[in-house]
DNA sequence: CTGTTAGCGCCTTCAG
DNA sequence: CTGAAGGCGCTAACAG
């Protein structure tokens, strides 16, 4: 059995109330007293139990995260990320999948509300607008999401994408999105498009539509092939590799995420990477806020960050600035 | 503010207990106090909370999670199958990163105690051992591991990859781990030692001593790599494909754990793939029993499953059975 | 400055 | 068959 309040209290013989005020530091106790509650606490290694807690504070220190799909890869980050930080104050998380389910997210919800959260962290599903929770929440999509929002700068993550690669030279882009309806994919994009400069062109593929020809585009003059995700990204350097062309020797390849492979392939993905502790820092900041009913700071933008590895280079025909060729990796011979 | 049992007893002017009773079907009511009392409570969308019914109880629904590291790849699929398999018994999941670190594990677990967890799920770090919890508790790890148990079965899964590759006609391994001190890849090798045939050789390397020329291997014969995780694995793939070699046409590629890119890459990675539903579903089943204090089932060992993708294929001198080449994928040329 | 008291929301005896 | 009462562990407001 844990120690209880009630024993500490009654095995010094004090009240309960006082082991409380001891604990935390409000009410005025004797230093005498404190010390030897103090050292009793320690040493039956005594800890205030949630459920009790709760009931009287009508606090619980657990936040919800409610998310579209647990596996999805870009998950861990954002999780482990969310997890340090409400760590850091103190608070647990209770987590939920929905499944990509409006239904299921709905009723997700009403749990974390029955299972006493203090607040909510959520990755809505598409589609889905969250309101009328009688709960501090936080969004985490992308800016085009309504509601309270703290998100990485998608768009600006496509135009530096972008930047990147017309600074290598390149000119004639392949944009690659897995779903017209996803809000992040197409920020990005809608960002990639902006940040094409004069003379540069871009064909856009959906993988919903089915996989392009990434062999057949490099040959039509296609030098630089931009994902909105690793995953895609992978897909099209692990084909092109199969088909024979030298990445970044023919084709630069760019990804979005930093997912976990990305810099353990060869070549190494460049990629813009999501800075997800200060996205976690910030959603769980913006809760503890709410919670204190103090004024709202409105949505936050994060910037995304450029990680550039192995997959991109020079544009073929282009006169390279410093690196004397696109060095290709070979080994001992 | 969220209806309470109070609220709706005084509204039905019943007394707290009837409405209780209701919810529980456990005391007696009449038909017709219960149907009245089921309306109303769906009519305001009333649903016990949770931390009254924790206090009064001892039980809060939820149970602790407690990972040595969420934004390690394989973590996706196993907390979803675990949070799925919770939920389905109507138990929530609380999540906690132990970070690696055996005293972050020990200071996790306490905190799951406090908040009040029924029981808890635990992939213990390196070294720890988990004893003296003052709940049930169910460790996931590899069947070296002591203590409750539920796992894959690591080494037969070693076995299974080296006889799918026997099969196919390769005598030359390379046996490919990260680190000696996980006995989860301890087992995954072992198991392949104890699969190798007479006249089969096998080479170990251990990515924390560095990483092999994997080129320079093919060179010297090897025609096949097991890695103990599609990480690896990947790594050895596209270090092969950007060396100028085919996979699987001068050497066969396997992995472990069925990541989330492993079947998007070209060629798709062979692997064996754990089955988390089935881990999942066995772990809280165990939890549940505990809880109840009934007997234990022993710790049980879940088989893996092989999944043959385009990454494996006939040893390139081996006379094929029935494909009629290892069909390099080239396209339209 | 300390200790007693009341009650957070719920469930479970025990009387009515 | 239903209601009243007590208490789970804790803390905030009060009395001593």
């Amino acid at each position: 059995m844990q120690p209880r309040l009630k024993e500490i209290a009654k095995a010094l013989g004090v009240s309960t109330a006082t082991v409380s005020n001891v604990l935390s530091g409000k009410g005025r106790v004797s230093d005498e007293t404190r010390k030897l509650v103090s050292e009793k606490i320690r040493e039956v290694g005594y800890r205030p139990g949630g459920p009790g807690r709760a009931l009287r504070t009508g606090r619980s220190g657990v936040l919800g995260l409610v998310l579209p799909d647990i596996s999805n890869p870009l998950f861990p980050a954002l999780a482990q990320a969310i997890e340090t930080a409400a760590e850091r104050s103190g608070q647990g998380i209770l987590i939920a999948d929905s499944h990509a389910d409006p239904g299921a997210q709905a009723e997700a919800l009403q749990r974390m509300i029955q299972r006493g959260a203090d607040g909510i962290i959520i990755v809505p599903c598409r589609g889905t607008q969250v309101s009328d929770l009688p709960l501090p929440a936080v969004v985490i999509d992308s800016a085009s999401t309504p509601g309270n929002c703290v998100c990485s700068d998608h768009q600006r993550g496509g135009q530096q994408a972008v930047e990147h690669l017309l600074d290598l030279g390149h000119r004639k882009f392949a944009l690659l999105g897995q779903s017209r309806r996803s809000s992040v994919q197409s920020d990005r994009i809608a960002g990639m498009q902006a940040a094409l400069a004069a003379g540069a062109h871009a064909e856009t593929f959906w993988l919903e539509d089915g996989t392009p020809d990434f062999a057949e585009l490099a040959r039509r003059g296609t030098t630089a092939i931009i994902a909105t995700s690793d995953l895609h990204a992978l897909t099209a350097l692990t084909r092109l590799q199969d088909a024979g062309l030298s990445v970044p020797g023919d084709v630069s390849v760019i990804g979005f995420d930093d997912l976990s492979f990305s810099a353990r392939i060869t070549p190494g993905l460049t990629t813009l990477a999501q800075n997800m502790p200060e996205i976690a820092a910030k959603a769980v900041a913006h809760l503890s806020l709410q919670l204190e009913s103090a004024p709202l700071p409105m949505a936050r933008l994060v910037p995304m960050e450029l990680v550039v590895r192995g997959s991109t280079g020079p544009a073929p025909d282009f006169p390279p600035r410093k690196k004397p060729s696109p060095q290709q990796g070979d080994v001992t011979t």
